[in-house]
RNA sequence: AGGCGCGUAGCUCAGGGGGAGAGCACUUGCUUGACGCGCAAGUGGUCAGGAGUUCAAAUCUCCUCGCGCCUACCA
């Protein structure tokens, strides 16, 4: 590209679209398949359809698209499958809405004609999703995009259900399940969000029937008087004194008259309420199962709507459950059953898509038996075939599959993967096959009705990692990317999800689907709150990239990303950090106005071994250093060390000091001096660009394209810079160190005298030997970076009367101050430098004095007390010298 | 009830047995031949509290307090 100056800041507008085409023209981010490099999966977490882009997901793309970037570097063949979810209740609820709004029912549509609203509507809207993808700057390949119910995905989703079926791992039964009243289905365990709540707990006398004699009666404890209505038995201890003599007796429930026996079971809590417990089979979970073991009656008296049914007796049918408790507590009340009401806080199930409060209810269900799944997912974890990061995680993991239940995958929704199983009207064969089958292979009846329910998304979530490269069928994908790399996720849906894909892989594929898992933060507000639409609290991701840049929003997301600690996230974070593209956007613009200058005669090849100045070779070093940093830092998931390493380096140490270092070089006469700096300029410009892009693309990319003579204009396609173990000099930091303190030293005379930044000073520098030699070699830097107009170095110095002064590496300098400052500022400043030697020097005394330490500390530790006790002894007598001087000069 | 995590500068957070760090904020000065979205120099800390291990603890162990989250059949 040319060599057009640089505006004076960075603006993300058109930029971003510009590279975004281009990749997308280039096909940057399609795998290789031709070439045998090593391959590098990952399958993308599938947004719902129905979402948009909020934080959580702009920080797992963030990191994802680091991650992909990055090993594009590193010379792997990078696969990032990117889809959606089609969200089955959530994008069923949407549309039905949608309907209302016509005044319509999804009843009235009827089925089919439903799906295919449906379907329209993710042809319009579903999108969306996908675009904001894209508009993050996602290195997906868009041409493998997936969609949960796409014909592969629904082939995988049927091979799957029938092998399980056949092997016995699904089947179906009348079991008590969750049941969402709003949604009408059931849900599976994990769907139903847990909530504390202020309730009551209602203490109901049961009458004792029996003979003529019974006088006595029972009290139970109830949150739910509702379903007292389908009360079939009443349970106590066994070895509780207080009731043993009533087991086996009856009570008569109230307002029903019926009655019911008294039974007695060790899952009753004694210390719990008053120790008797009313057995509703039916509506609870925990009855449920008490009812199967004493063979007790199950009296649905709540429908699938939530309403009371003609079971719960006249007076109630018809109710809501919710009236119907006031209407049973009144009606106790009345008749003098009611013993007493109390507060109580207890968790109650809501369902995680509606809100509503979950109903344990009875019914035909298609369910996983998970436990030889859950143990293979367990031990694939704990033999370390897959590794959790950060590994705290795995305690949660295990403990959720130790206690996993089975899981109903059946929902009564009609937006969904149709159950392929089939009910033969003839003769009641259960037909369950991978093709819809033409007749009843029993009977020959071609009357068949196929399962109304459809499954779970997560059930075809689960699948994600293979179906998604092809499954069931043998793909080359699937050989080459199977198991996928990494796996990125938010820990809310650890279970939901990374365990399901884990059971379902390691059964079908006989392997892991990913090697690592990385769980990252969640985004809270700034106070630490998650973000909701109903506290208003969100930030749209949509609209910081718009009024800060893609770049900006990334590198904060990354530059928070610390392991296990959630991200507080705020307007003016990102704006500082869009601070940070700026540096980088004017650092090059600086760069290249100088590489834009140069001719083709003057150029000169990067050659390291031949720049020997100071400033190249440090920048060169620390350069050095810092690509190892990163790549460890990637490679182990610390973004934001990754993001802080290279931010410290870019901003404090190749801005703040290597380029004013190699500005008198630059500016100056000597054109092959000139020429050698502009050649490193050049080389460590690039690799920073290629260190950054993968956590900021644009900027890097539009800065990369001004590079003069740079033939490969995609920089997505830049290897990692490769390392140059000949520039590692250790040495070279600790000169460049003492040529630092001496000029902050100088700095810090003149910024705390009060001398104005334009007034040239002098500097008389005490030193000698090598230190000396080295000083002499950096004269003219020194007197740059300090703003100098006499710089003098000797061995021997007589002190210049009335100047300020400090002591650098057990030096002496001088500045000359008597007409610009007072005696009295400079001696406070004197003694503001030994308070701070004093007590340095008091630390490092007391530690020296402990005999323990000397004894028993490693020698080098020891010693390097022992030095520092030498440097800052030296140089506190030093500067008390100084002030000593001074004060004398004061007096006299 | 059990489990996990957190408590470090005013704010947000790194660090994780041998000199308390960063960013933002704050103070002072500044048209410094890239950048005021900037430059330079500074101020600021019983590393929640207590006990223990150690020559040495912000760091390891235990306890206490505070905050957050997850799991559970808390009628």
């Amino acid at each position: 590209m040319g060599a057009q100056e640089l505006s004076k800041g960075y603006d993300p507008r058109g930029v971003e679209e510009k590279w975004l085409k281009f990749w997308e023209e280039k096909k940057s981010f399609s795998p290789d398949a031709n070439k045998v490099k090593k391959p590098y999966s990952i399958v993308i977490p599938p947004p719902n359809v129905t979402g948009t882009l909020h934080m959580g997901h702009a920080l797992n793309l963030t990191l994802q698209d680091i991650l992909c970037r990055f090993h594009r570097q590193l010379g792997y063949d990078v696969l990032w499958v990117p889809g959606t979810d089609h969200a089955g209740i959530a994008t069923q609820n949407v549309v039905e809405k949608a309907l209302a709004k016509e005044g319509k029912t999804r009843q009235m549509l009827g089925r089919e004609k439903f799906i295919k609203r449906v379907w329209e509507w993710k042809e319009e809207y579903g999108n969306k999703i996908l675009n904001q993808i894209r508009r993050i700057g996602a290195s997906v390949d868009w041409s493998r995009l997936r969609f949960t119910m796409d014909q592969g995905l629904s082939r995988a989703v049927r091979e799957v259900f029938v092998r399980l079926y056949e092997e016995g791992l699904i089947y179906q039964g009348d079991y008590i399940i969750n049941w969402c009243p709003r949604c009408h289905t059931a849900l599976a365990d994990l769907e139903v969000e847990h909530e504390e709540v202020l309730g009551a707990l209602y203490y109901i006398k049961y009458p004792l029937a029996g003979g003529t004699d019974a006088k006595g009666e029972v009290i139970v404890a109830t949150t739910r008087p509702e379903t007292m209505l389908g009360d079939t038995a009443v349970a106590v201890h066994p070895e509780d004194e207080k009731y043993s003599h009533l087991v086996g007796q009856e009570v008569i429930l109230p307002l029903v008259q019926r009655k019911i026996p008294i039974i007695a079971d060790s899952y009753v809590d004694r210390e719990f309420g008053t120790g008797c417990l009313k057995v509703t089979p039916a509506h609870d979970m925990n009855d449920f199962e008490l009812g199967k073991k004493h063979q007790l009656d199950l009296i649905q008296v709540i429908d699938d709507e939530g309403r009371m049914n003609e079971q719960a007796g006249p007076e109630f049918a018809g109710l809501d459950r919710f009236e119907c408790r006031e209407k049973v507590v009144q009606l106790l009340e009345e008749q003098g059953f009611l013993v007493k009401k109390e507060d109580l806080r207890h968790s109650v199930g809501h369902c995680y898509r509606c809100h509503t409060v979950i109903e344990p209810y009875v019914s035909k269900q298609w369910f996983v038996k998970v436990e030889p799944l859950a143990k293979k997912a367990r031990d694939a974890v704990a033999d370390g075939k897959t590794k959790i990061f950060p590994e705290h995680w795995t305690k949660t993991y295990f403990e959720w599959l130790d206690n996993i239940k089975d899981w109903c995958i059946s929902r009564q929704i009609w937006w969904g993967h149709r159950i392929p199983a089939w009910t033969c009207e003839s003769c009641g064969h259960l037909i369950v096959a991978r093709e819809d089958p033409p007749e009843c292979p029993k009977c020959k009846s071609v009357h068949l009705s196929q399962e109304e329910d459809v499954l779970d998304t997560w059930f075809s979530s689960a699948l994600w990692p293979f179906s998604t490269l092809g499954w069931p069928e043998k793909t080359h994908e699937l050989e080459k990317f199977y198991p996928t790399s990494v796996l990125v996720t938010g820990f809310d849906i650890l279970f939901f999800w990374v365990a399901r894909m884990m059971m379902m892989g390691l059964h079908f594929m006989k392997d892991v689907p990913f090697r690592h898992v990385y769980i990252h933060a969640l985004v809270r507000d700034a106070q630490g709150q998650k973000m909701s639409k109903s506290k208003g609290n969100v930030i749209d991701p949509l609209l910081m990239m718009d009024k800060f840049g893609t770049d900006a929003f990334r590198f904060t997301l990354t530059a928070f990303a610390a392991m296990g600690r959630d991200i507080k996230m705020s307007e003016e974070r990102i704006e500082g950090y869009r601070h940070f593209i700026n540096k980088i956007w004017n650092a090059a613009r600086f760069a290249l106005m100088h590489l834009a200058e140069e001719t083709e005669e003057e150029k000169v090849e990067f050659e390291p071994a031949r720049l020997s100045g100071l400033a190249h070779q440090w920048i060169l070093h620390r350069l050095e250093e810092v690509k190892s940093e990163v790549r460890k830092a990637l490679l182990a998931y610390q973004f934001n060390d990754a993001a802080g390493t290279l931010y410290q380096f870019v901003w404090h140490e190749f801005c703040d000091w290597y380029l004013e270092m190699i500005k008198p070089e630059l500016y100056g006469e000597d054109e092959a001096v000139k020429a050698g700096a502009r050649a490193c300029l050049k080389q460590v410009l690039m690799e920073i660009l290629i260190l950054l892009h993968p956590i900021i693309p644009f900027v890097t990319q539009e800065v990369w394209s001004y590079i003069p003579g740079e033939k490969n204009l995609n920089l997505a396609q830049e290897s990692y810079p490769e390392t140059r173990a000949e520039c590692l000099q250790p040495d070279i930091v600790e000169k460049m160190q003492f040529l630092q303190d001496v000029v902050v030293s100088v700095r810090n005379i003149r910024s705390e005298l009060g001398i104005a930044p334009a007034q040239r000073l002098k500097l008389y520098l005490r030193a000698d030997g090598d230190d000396r030699d080295f000083l002499l070699t950096q004269k003219n830097l020194i007197m740059h970076l300090a703003r100098l107009e006499v710089l003098e170095i000797e061995p021997d110095l007589t002190p210049p009367s009335g100047s300020a002064s400090n002591v650098v590496k057990g030096y002496e300098l001088y500045v000359p101050v008597k007409d610009l400052v007072d005696i009295e500022s400079e001696l406070a400043r004197l003694d503001k430098e030994l308070k701070k030697i004093n007590k340095e020097l008091e630390i490092v005394s007391r530690k020296l004095a402990n005999e323990g330490f000397v004894n028993k500390a490693p020698a080098h530790v020891v010693d390097k007390e022992k030095l520092k006790l030498k440097e800052f002894e030296d140089k506190k007598i030093k500067l008390e010298k100084l002030r000593e001087r001074l004060a004398d000069l004061k007096n006299g």
